[in-house]
DNA sequence: CTAGGTATTTAGACAACCCTAAAATTGTTT
DNA sequence: AAACAATTTTAGGGTTGTCTAAATACCTAG
């Protein structure tokens, strides 16, 4: 039975971890979690003696299955109990981040599941982010052109329309990949031109060619 | 901002201390608790230090003003998350008392107020128990005469029809007082008598004339 | 290819709770 | 009033998860 600090890390990493599994940074956790270095590097060690995440030192850590599934079911409660808070107790979008980081801990797994069937199974959370099922899948993606967005949405890259050379060398160029993910930081009405952030770290501007042939979905 | 375990020990005070508001001894909380005397020791000192009991040494344990807040606002979340899980969710009776247990925790007065709300402000839990409102206030209760309980239920003496001096001093001598609990373990038929628990220790039985003079209320 | 900066880990501590074993207090019995 | 029993407290530790400061590993710029 893990404590709901375990499960917070599992969250993290999970998180961290994008699509492409990669070894996640002592260094990223600990500003995830508002916590110090010192404190993950402890952590690691431990969650890796109970064979919930594989760690090596300076290499950074992955999930293992287990720890896997541990996050999904965090994920999976959080998201339905945001969809509780919103369709149920009225409150607002902007409201219900804090008291799910709660919810996600009560642990009761007959008590997700009608929780899930009172709500009519969501297939979305109220921010758009995909609920897993009780198996940790999660349901089809809805796919988006990144000029479909608003200004301020996150996205992730999952794919290309346009695959000419030229153009998936222009995207290796400016380090753009599958599973990157994109913010929307403004939009420019006379020629459709949008400006983003990649990766939370390089801003640049696509023209709305670019942009329509970008596929994309809603961030998690 | 007080933990969880916090909460445990003011809410087992609480329920110990009964309607007379005694000093609780170090003993009874650790058996409500299933710790051991020697950790409640070091943590009523703790709770001491933050105002939210009273605490001699050798002399048991009372609850501040501020520490009983917190304890009628913790019996409030369980009792109001008990009929939820019943009502809305569907769970048997027998289920939910280990869920509202984790559920009682969760800190945010709005939720709990939109709950409230979202239940039509139910009086009673599941068990019939009565819920504080949002002041700590408990509802009027129900009053019983305790040969209308049926088998198996609890609860608390409020009051006797009969007060001769005789009557009153019978209830001395078994040392039945106001604000004991009074669990209903059989009922015989043909004389009407019943057989009870006094205080989860002295089993005995009362004829129908004392049971339908013990005016009783659902306990808590 | 090495110096210096950044990321990471280790070492040593601390707070919240919990425990066992032993000592102290209370209270009860003779 | 003394002695015994029951209750309670103290003393000394343990675990989880956190922190600061110092040491170590890694990496990149010159």
């Amino acid at each position: 039975m893990q404590t709901s600090t375990t499960e917070d890390y599992l969250k993290a990493i999970f998180k961290l971890s994008g699509k492409d599994k990669v070894g996640v940074s002592t260094n990223s956790i600990s500003e995830e979690l508002s916590t110090k270095a010192s404190s993950v590097t402890d952590m690691v060690k431990k969650l890796s003696d109970k064979n919930l995440v594989n760690y090596i030192k300076y290499q950074g850590t992955t999930l293992t299955k287990e720890g896997e599934n541990i996050a999904l079911m965090v994920i999976r409660k959080h998201r339905l109990w945001e969809v509780f808070l919103v369709e149920k107790m009225e409150f607002g979008w902007d409201e219900i981040h804090e008291i799910a980081e709660q919810l996600e801990h009560i642990r009761s797994p007959k008590l997700i599941d009608k929780l899930d069937e009172y709500l009519g199974y969501p297939k979305n959370d109220p921010h758009g982010d995909p609920i897993p099922d009780k198996n940790g899948v999660f349901p089809k993606l809805k796919i988006f052109k990144l000029n479909e967005l608003k200004i301020g949405e996150e996205a992730i890259l999952t794919g290309v329309s346009e695959d000419s050379k030229e153009f998936l060398r222009y995207l290796d160029g400016i380090n753009l990949k599958l599973g990157s993910e994109i913010e929307v930081l403004d939009f420019f009405k006379f020629d459709k031109s949008i400006q983003v952030k990649i990766n939370n770290k390089t801003e640049l501007t696509f023209s709305d060619l670019v942009s329509k042939n970008l596929n994309v979905s809603k961030d998690n």
